[in-house]
RNA sequence: GGCGGCUUGGCCAAGCGGUAAGGCGACGGCCUGCAAAGCCGUUAUUCUCCGGUUCAAAUCCGGAAGCCGCCUCCA
């Protein structure tokens, strides 16, 4: 057990040590929730999802804390546009978010708090601020963060103060000490929700709500935090100088940032109008081609999401789950293998006498900090040679049956597909059965093809017909009748199936 | 202006000093009545370019070119 995780406090990779053995506290910011989530949040929730089942798999006892930020000026925008009640707003965003990454396969935290539900954390957290000199209070404007009063100011993003004064694209706020100084309180306007306070009526600005409820659930210093790349600055910088300033001790050990999401080699922006929508894309693509892709490559890279990849991608699923499926039909068990988040440990007990060299290979790529493109190199490794197994029982021509397959070659299947299945619920992928993945897939062709499967399973027939009588015109002529439909025809042992073309 | 990142075969993508993983595609073969799937083989003497360090560099250092992100809300 030797994770190293690159951590960008140092840029540097480092051997994890928690801070308390066996125990991991992990924060990552959630979204804002007042518009729809798009694929840029899925790529970051999935990515700390992985992380999160690579932590328990690796034994330990982990506190997952994603938060929702629900009080916000883009919240008050939206429901000032929109005439609803800002509540309604965030209850709307978060129950949408909710159910795509339910759809998506991802765990849920441990703990999902929202800013408004620690207000009193956050405004007693201010004032412990205000009392070390570190915040200062600007009648009748807001509660300021002081950045000269806390030394480390700008260690996580590598910036200098005055090299940003110097460049700043931000008004100058009369009321600050330095103009990088941040707010922690602002006073209320009319009709905005607001909270009383030792500074009048007001609500907490950004950044505050990490610390407050970081400091609330996993203490004053805790192992991991994690978000976008674009969080580092200003966000995390000023999280740990909220928390450091006031605790006086490291606030985070390891920070983590992904990467994001291009669309067609363009960085999704209003202007372009090519934001995606996580929505959108579900209903294009199974959930698992979703997430394979977005593990596709190294979290901290930019990925490109585009229409070939993702074909690509479709390939290579339907790859695994047809070598499955080959696996399954010569007697290979599959388990279930959609663990819900409590059983990822018992199921370790339970197979771990089984796993085999997919499964060590795979464990270094995980290990590796989080090296997830590599992890999948090594599933499709390890589905070449459960195939090269197969093809040479000659399963396919129907030579052997389970019974005349020798017990060495079933024991390397099982802990292929044992492997393959572990594999699989580390990524949230693989987790249906073979069957219904093909018959999903089907059905879904079907709803946008207008096909009557009927009228294919009788032409399937009459063309096992043709080929009985060594009519082979016949039958080629309908193989070409149904490929012009985008249909494939698979003559196996069992018979003939057929399947939609990509 | 300040900070950071990227450039690997037709495409996607690992690689983090020891002699180029994996996927998609293409081509040849096995299998098949023909296919599909699968398997086998071929597809980068070379990693944007130029110098340097080293017995050894895609990997380290210096320089050049191109691309990108952050510094304002942003995953």
């Amino acid at each position: 057990m030797s994770l190293k995780i690159y951590n960008t406090l140092t840029g540097k990779k480092e051997l994890f040590v928690p801070l308390k053995p066996e125990k991991v506290g992990m924060y990552v910011c959630g979204p804002t929730v007042y518009d729809t989530s798009h694929i840029g949040h899925a790529r970051s929730v999935v990515i700390f999802d992985v992380i999160f089942r690579w932590l328990k798999e690796s034994g330990y006892d982990v506190c997952y804390v994603r938060n929702f930020t629900d009080v916000d000026d883009k919240i008050i925008k939206r429901a000032n546009e929109t005439g609803k009640d800002p509540i309604e707003i965030s209850e709307k965003y978060i129950k949408e978010f909710h159910n795509e990454m339910d759809a998506l396969n991802v765990l849920r935290p441990t703990i999902e708090p929202k800013a408004t539900e620690h207000i009193g954390d956050i405004i007693n957290f201010i004032q412990m601020l205000i009392e070390k000199g570190k915040a200062y209070y600007v009648e009748g404007s807001d509660v300021f963060f002081s950045i000269e009063s806390f030394e480390g100011y700008g260690k996580l993003s590598g910036r200098n103060p005055d090299d940003m004064i110097a460049g700043a694209r931000i008004a100058v706020d009369e009321n600050k000490r330095n103009p990088m100084d941040f707010t922690l309180w602002k006073p209320a306007k009319p009709r905005e929700p607001s909270w009383e306070s030792p500074w009048g009526a007001g609500r907490p600005g950004w950044h505050i709500e990490c610390s407050a409820m970081s400091n609330r659930y996993l203490g004053q210093s805790f192992d991991i935090h994690g978000g976008g790349k674009d969080l580092i600055f200003p966000h995390h910088e000023n999280e740990i100088a909220q928390s450091e300033a006031l605790f006086g001790k490291q606030f985070v050990k390891y920070w983590i940032h992904n990467g994001f999401v291009d669309i067609n080699n363009e960085k999704m922006s209003k202007s372009l109008g090519n934001f995606t929508m996580i929505k959108d894309v579900l209903v294009k693509y199974h959930p698992e081609v979703i997430r394979l892709f977005l593990l596709s490559k190294h979290y901290r890279s930019p990925i490109d999401y585009n229409e070939n990849s993702m074909d690509e991608i479709i390939s290579g699923l339907d790859k695994i789950y047809a070598f499955l499926e080959r696996a399954a039909k010569v007697g290979v068990s599959l388990s279930d293998n959609n663990p819900s988040d409590s059983d990822l440990k018992d199921k370790k007990a339970n197979t771990n006498n089984l796993s085999g060299e997919s499964w060590a290979a795979f464990k270094e790529d995980m290990d590796d900090d989080f090296n997830s493109a590599r992890g999948i190199a090594t599933i499709f490794d390890t589905v070449k040679r459960g195939n090269r197994i197969l093809d040479s029982i000659g399963e396919s021509a129907g030579k052997n049956s389970k019974d005349s397959i020798s017990s060495e070659n079933m024991q390397e299947l099982s802990i292929i597909c044992s492997d393959l299945q572990k594999m699989g619920s580390i990524l949230g992928i693989i987790a249906q059965s073979p069957e219904s993945y093909f018959k999903a897939k089907k059905e879904a062709g079907l709803a946008d093809s207008s096909i009557d499967p009927k009228m294919v399973d009788q032409l399937v027939l009459e063309r096992t017909e043709a080929r009985k009588s060594k009519n082979f015109a016949r039958a080629d002529e309908i193989r070409a009748q149904l490929d012009a439909m985008n249909i494939i025809l698979e003559d196996g042992a069992s018979g003939t199936t057929w399947k939609f073309g990509q």
